[in-house]
DNA sequence: TAAATAAATGAGAATAATTCTCATTTATTT
DNA sequence: AAATAAATGAGAATTATTCTCATTTATTTA
């Protein structure tokens, strides 16, 4: 069963408050990653903007969220999923900008993985994560 | 025999001047992508700040360079390359930050390819393009 | 469970990155 | 070489984000 946003704030021991709870609500609701933007909108009213910019990065210093930037510059946030392993990748419509989290088969993981040693070692580099990241249209922005 | 930045901005049909012969030449002198930050301390005193952001927006329309964005929100640049197919990937080093091109093997661009049209079906979108991101330690920085 | 303490919030000021304005300079065309 | 068009530099304006501090809310203690 999923956490409640509460329960996510008592695991990782720090205070239960309004503007954290709607911010992970939020990002929960969304399930993909969503951007500064739309989250402004959503809270507008709610969260005063500083404290937004502030329990972001709160949330992300416990690592409840995690923070990342668009190649074309958009700052996103997704929640941090606790228990499962959460390595995976993302599909970018480069029309809307919504973003959608993928799983690879572990097949391909394990084939990612073989290429990514050559790599290293080519390269002289040593390699800690990867992401693949896919850039198209979405459904309805394909029309 | 690689092109000039004059030649460059010949071709395509822009006017030739000091500031975007010395952008081009910086980071063709670089061959990886280079940071703002970097090309502007390059720059410094050669020519302003307006002028950089602005040629820079100059030479992104007419597809002489291009700009994307670090995941961890670090605006790059790098020269398009102009007559091979361009597609490549990206080794980034999560310490200094420096980016560094490579080409994976045919091989395993064409299980890409097969992975990609996979979800292309599964999660209705229309995959345009796709980019491998390797994150690490270049040599200096593992010590 | 109320009082004391600690932490977080909201509003707006401060900062940093980028874009804009406009008078001057440089490039291109005639 | 003169006329026209385009680009530059300096600094003002804008936008995204962080910081400050008085007030409010949450947590701890008695």
């Amino acid at each position: 069963m999923n956490k409640t946003a509460t329960e996510i704030l008592i695991e990782k021991n720090i205070s239960i408050t309004s503007p954290r709870l709607l911010i992970i609500e939020e990002i929960l609701i969304n399930k993909n990653p969503i951007s500064i933007e739309k989250l402004q909108k959503k809270l507008e009213g709610k969260v005063a903007l500083s404290t937004l910019y502030r329990a972001l990065n709160d949330l992300k210093s416990v690592e409840i969220i995690k923070e990342f930037t668009t190649t074309d510059s958009i700052t996103m946030f997704e929640v941090l999923d606790l228990e499962e392993d959460h390595h995976h990748h993302h599909l970018f419509c480069t029309n809307c900008g919504d973003i959608v989290d993928i799983n690879l088969s572990k097949r391909f993981e394990k084939n990612i993985d073989a290429e990514v040693s050559k790599i290293e070692k080519n390269f002289n580099f040593e390699i800690k994560d990867h992401t693949l990241e896919l850039l198209g249209l979405c459904s309805k922005c394909a029309d």
